[in-house]
DNA sequence: ATGACTCCCAAAGGGAGA
């Protein structure tokens, strides 16, 4: 097998890893990617489904939890070195939402943005509160000398760009502007956005809902974010969105979000 | 628009998603 030139590193919303497996294994075997962080596994820890993911030729850590969130990252040929599974910051946070590794040299944290609605209340309290949080928390990577990503479902409409009907999302708590300020704070740190960054003005999505056929008409959200460091940034090379994933029987809600890096 | 659609658990219908 030749040494490809660049590491592709991919995020991935599957809505439930075992109810997706072979739309998941599909994807995997399509793009190839070298680093992938995947949300909502919806499964216990016991139910991972370890084997099936080896045989595709990834190692994998995971942080599993019953019925809702989880979410893991996946290595090509290795197995990715944790250094964290929970954001700092709450002590009693018992939701599976963080896991952070280093995989082919780069510094990976995979994480699942609390969704917040309804909003106003106790949820879109929280939802501030872990972004907060995780303000926090990426101020301990952004300026490392090594390369690091904060990547996932970060349930963030950045800007009405990101969303097909903005008027129709107002009172969404994904579209709120406290949230929007939040996500702009965080990449005032240093962090890159890499899709909009190579896309510019251009409209993409990566979620579209179940409802009204939606993903057919591409009316979508772009939520699912890969945010780079400095170190990081300089080597990015190319972004894309799998929407064909989406339109394959029995997807997920969201489509996966990859990048391209010179190794 | 208390909608729709799909997962989970569990064994029906409710919680959660976004």
């Amino acid at each position: 097998m030749t040494r490809r030139r660049t590491l592709t590193i991919a995020t991935f919303n599957v809505n439930g890893i075992n109810a997706r497996l072979s739309n998941l294994l599909a994807w995997l075997d399509y793009l190839k990617p070298d680093v992938v962080a995947l949300q909502e596994l919806k499964c216990e820890d016991a139910a991972f489904p370890r084997e099936a993911i080896e045989r595709q030729g990834y190692g994998a850590i995971w942080k599993g939890q019953r019925a809702w969130n989880g979410v893991a990252l996946l290595a090509r040929d290795a197995v990715p070195v944790e250094s964290r599974r929970v954001l700092p910051g709450d002590a009693s946070d018992r939701q599976s939402r963080y896991i952070e590794a280093a995989a082919h040299g780069i510094v990976i944290g995979g994480l699942y943005l609390p969704n917040g609605n309804p909003q106003p209340g106790p949820k879109f309290d929280d939802k501030l509160k872990w972004m907060a949080r995780l303000h926090r928390h990426a101020r301990t990577l952004v300026d490392l000398p090594h390369p690091a990503a904060l990547i996932g479902d970060f349930n963030v409409i950045p800007s009405d760009l990101d969303v097909y009907d903005p008027a129709a999302w107002k009172k969404d708590a994904l579209n709120q502007p406290e949230v929007r300020a939040s996500y702009a704070r965080l990449l005032e740190q240093g962090w890159t956005d890499a899709l909009r960054s190579v896309f510019g003005s251009e409209q993409v999505f990566t979620f579209w809902d179940y409802f009204r056929q939606h993903a057919e008409r591409d009316r979508g959200l772009r939520i699912d974010h890969l945010l780079l460091n400095p170190a990081l940034a300089t080597r990015l090379v190319e972004v894309g969105v799998d929407r064909w994933v989406r339109l394959e029987p029995g997807a997920s809600d969201h489509a996966p979000v990859w990048m391209k890096i010179q190794r």
